[in-house]
DNA sequence: CGAATAATTGATCTTAGTCAACTGCTGTGG
DNA sequence: CCACAGCAGTTGACTAAGATCAATTATTCG
């Protein structure tokens, strides 16, 4: 398997940094402020979709609930990323849930102004085109992975992708800080397993280990794992 | 778990098919017929798109090639369908390979037939976003009953999805018609493993097997094991 | 500070994968 | 038309990866 790694390694959901400044101010004048405390849904499966959700600031998870309440999450979003976006684009209902991991700062965009947006901004139509045609090869590689790999080889792959997600500003070297519930949920597995497992990768130097902060400390070792055969 | 099960039972990539005569009148002058044995490769991952198939005729399974020349396959697809556009609006490389089941008649519209095409019938593009945000829930259904969901349940969901993309003229009932091997790999599970359970199914009368034939006898059942909590 | 929540640890069990041998079917060439 | 080579499918025995259960220890937060 030529695991294309940088199919990964992707920056989705940016859709609108591509807008030039006009474009932008006509972006901002359809949106409000919305604020989520940590913790807090932003849009749940099942629900009906009235809009789409611009991240200004914080991290969210995106996920949908299977077999005895058992998360299964996708990816873990940040401040750029438009959310929520799906549902309203296809006219059914929510397939996935949202909830902040952190306080987040959004900008809300209604389903009528997105899509007056859609028809002032011709080319965003482009964009999500494009975006979407890509994220399409992110979840099948998604779902080989999960398919084929054996949890160490997944867990190292992940823990490669989520330090990038948490790379930020406050945060320059991308530690990990997530509830390991959450971690399991990403990986696909219990959280005795995941537990367990980080304890070998900490005892092997691939990663430090602080309370709930992960940090790769074997860049190199868990990318050949994370990318083996 | 609510399993939306509406949303697996789709008729994506029939993205054409909402288009009026004058618009099948522009897509029809953009293509070329085109002709594959059963067992030829349509595209292969990692290869440069160069249009998009309209696959007229004939089965075929678009997959990823996984640990050890595992395939994952994803999705069959049939007559009405269209192929291999995702690599061609995200301009990458194809992510996953694809492979006539049956002999396949195809209509072939160049990349820069397509683009002119979506120049011409404007609201293709918002067909096209609706399809792949479409897609987006149907895949996240598909990673979390993999990550989720026992064998025994994955089969029984499978076995009722496949009879909808096995039933037509020639084939009322909607028999399936698959290697093991094909079958094991939509599943997510090994060749032998699939066949065990096969048995299990034709001993409990959920299933008729002839051969390579597989017809669902009680429908109601498979439903129920499907999308059991 | 203490209750509630999250993480760790150990023991055990189960599912499904792997390996290996065997059977049967298919299609090709003598 | 049959023999036989080459796949495809089946079966059985064994194994291992992870899940589950249960108990304990840390953390967090009101």
């Amino acid at each position: 398997m030529t695991l294309d790694f940088g199919k990964f390694d992707f920056e989705s959901n940016k859709i609108f940094s591509a807008l030039n400044e006009n474009e932008m101010a006509l972006l901002n004048a359809k949106t409000q402020p919305l604020s989520f405390k940590k913790g807090s849904l932003i849009f749940y499966e099942g629900g009906t979709p009235t809009g789409a959700f611009l991240l200004k600031h914080g991290r969210a998870k995106i996920f949908k609930t299977g077999i005895a309440g058992k998360e299964q999450i996708f990816y873990i979003y940040r401040g750029g990323d438009l959310l929520g976006y799906h549902g309203l684009l296809c006219d059914e209902l929510f397939e996935e849930s949202c909830q902040a991991l952190e306080n987040c700062e959004m900008d809300f965009i209604s389903k009528q102004n997105f899509y007056k947006l859609l028809y002032e901004v011709p080319r965003l139509k482009l964009l999500l085109i494009k975006n979407m045609s890509h994220e399409f090869g992110v979840l099948v590689n998604t779902i080989t992975v999960l398919a084929q790999k054996p949890l160490r080889e997944r867990l190292a792959l992940h823990l490669v992708l989520l330090q990038k997600r948490y790379e930020d500003d406050d945060n320059l070297d991308g530690v990990i800080q997530l509830p390991r519930e959450d971690l399991a949920n990403i990986v696909g597995t219990a959280r005795e397993s995941l537990g367990r497992l980080l304890k070998e990768f900490k005892e092997e130097g691939l990663i430090d280990v602080q309370k709930r902060d992960i940090a790769l400390t074997d860049m190199e070792t868990l990318m050949r794992l994370a990318t083996a055969d």
